[in-house]
DNA sequence: TGACAAATAGTATTTATTACTATATAGTAA
DNA sequence: TTACTATATAGTAATAAATACTATTTGTCA
């Protein structure tokens, strides 16, 4: 994300511009979103926002999160498996997945920023992104491997 | 799929191969996904196996994809939301999602079959396969947005 | 043909996602 | 500052998807 001055800030100022109301919850799961370096899920989110709202219920966190993909202000990343991961990311950039521990790196790449939109799918549809998503067996799980065989 | 003579032998044989035992249901889920033009869920291969199975169970059904996905034989498409897509179809590929409809739509692009992987990518994890996944939105979903807005 | 490892049916459990309702609150305008 | 109202929230329930369990059956191979 472009250096920003601070959390709070920039996620108050995405929620106006989004018409959202300003609420201390919404503004919370936002907040904790764009701190993550990973890429938690709904249930991580919530247990963290839990510690500073004790009482905020699930589908707040839930809600709250899906609207804010609805505007474009936060993105999915798929696992591929279990529940959903959140990215507040919103930088053009790709993932790679460990098939064996289910980790999910980000990384970014020009020459997949340009790839082209094949024809006979833009002829026929409205493209509005391009998801790429690498998959594989990340060192430490080959290593872990190695082991288990000797 | 390479034009394959027969589903059903193409599949035992794939089975043998991979030193699955031949059983009828197993087949039957197998060859079930084969024709499958689409990307069935678990749920739609059960439905249609019990026509011949009338009392095989889910558990087998959802087991039986899950061993022919470790072995390769069958891939997931990820819908993105809702229960997953199954697809054996193991040409390289890639899809299109509809955001409004959820429909997918498989293309071939010699352009992404080419693509690199990138060096700070390969050098610390051993990529297997890649998925491209373009989004938006296809055009009767369009059509149907602007009826409305008329 | 008999033995046995593996697969199955039937069902239960867990996990993930979405929905509901009474209450509370942010934003607005008097 | 206060009162109003649409929206958001807490608490909980319901649905949907994925996985797990066990007694029984069945492929496979000697």
């Amino acid at each position: 994300m472009i250096q920003m001055r601070n959390t709070f800030l920039y996620c108050k100022e995405k929620l106006e511009k989004n018409n959202f109301r300003i609420t201390p919850q919404r503004l919370s799961v936002f907040c904790c979103l764009v701190d993550s370096k990973s890429h938690p899920t709904a249930e991580i989110i919530y247990r963290r926002v839990r510690k500073e709202f004790p009482n905020i219920s699930f589908d707040t966190v839930n809600r709250t999160l899906l609207s804010l993909l609805e505007k474009g202000l936060i993105k999915i990343v798929e696992g591929g498996h279990g529940a959903r991961h959140f990215d507040a990311n919103l930088k053009q950039h790709y993932h790679f997945r460990c098939l064996k521990c289910k980790k999910i790196i980000d990384f970014e790449c020009i020459e997949y920023d340009n790839i082209n939109i094949p024809e006979d799918i833009s002829d026929k549809f409205h493209v509005l992104r391009k998801k790429i998503i690498l998959e594989g067996v990340c060192l430490e799980c080959l290593e872990k491997e190695k082991n288990k065989d000797n």
